[in-house]
DNA sequence: GATTGTTGGTCTCAAAAAGAGACTAGCACT
DNA sequence: AGTGCTAGTCTCTTTTTGAGACCAACAATC
């Protein structure tokens, strides 16, 4: 324990938390368990541009499944972000578009992409460092 | 193609982008599957504060397996984000830290995070009601 | 000195999630 | 009559995740 020490003590039986996060209903991963999905970034990326139809999200994000994108889709719609109207026209069409709350979502969220787009290739030369390191 | 025709062209053959983004080396998708994991964020936010041991870690976060923390730690190593250290003690004991690259990526990710804390509610509310119009 | 605990993992097996692709119905166009 | 479009669903296979046993070395306890 002596490491231990030298720092603030973390455990003491009663907190479990990481910044005030209360483990068994917490917020930060009820929300992002959703948002975390390997899809639902790229199609709140699309329809915060504009709204999009079944079938141009799916050319839009080509290597989606039809499964996926129905089942995010309706993830994202149900937790509030995207709406989901049905036209009555000869072949059904339905559109997506992004409510005010997936808009105050993205917002923030958008930043994190921007950070992405920006550092991937310090993440790509980290992948490699490593890469290196563990071969030997 | 009535729809269509009033909203601006999306399909011409050669476009599959969002926003611009190139789905075949995607920087977004590269950079944010990873991030985007069940526990990534929860590690982040708790490295961001101060360094931790793999026990202390695994006491945090409660419900992670040792599996999943070992992996979710070694991928956040891998893309830079956080440093591993061994120390030669009798249990050799192993700490992780933050890096620089890593607190770059945690200061948008944590407005995300700030804002699943303040929104939760909202979220929570559009969940039920999407549930109630779906069971009629 | 034998048991127990602690360290940071790995290994195996079961369960859950994701991907691939076939299939549907109704209508339009050829 | 045949083809294609719409927005999906259904099934099957593969990948990912979770649960839990197991490991070696040493420390303290009994």
């Amino acid at each position: 324990m002596a490491l231990n020490a030298s720092r603030k003590p973390v455990l003491d039986g009663e907190e479990c938390d990481v910044s005030g996060w209360d483990m068994d209903n917490c917020p930060v991963r009820d929300v992002l368990d959703r948002i975390a999905g390997k899809w639902s970034a790229l199609l709140l990326g699309a329809l915060a541009r504009q709204p999009y139809r079944f079938g141009e999200l799916r050319r839009l994000v080509p290597d989606i499944s039809q499964r996926m994108l129905t089942q995010t889709l309706r993830d994202l719609q149900r937790d509030g972000y995207i709406e989901r109207e049905v036209f009555p026209t000869k072949p059904p069409s339905v559109e997506y578009r992004m409510t005010d709350l997936g808009r105050s979502l993205f917002e923030p969220l958008s930043k994190v992409i921007l950070w992405a787009e920006a550092n991937h290739p310090s993440v790509k030369a980290a992948r490699v460092k490593y890469d290196e390191s563990e071969l030997a």
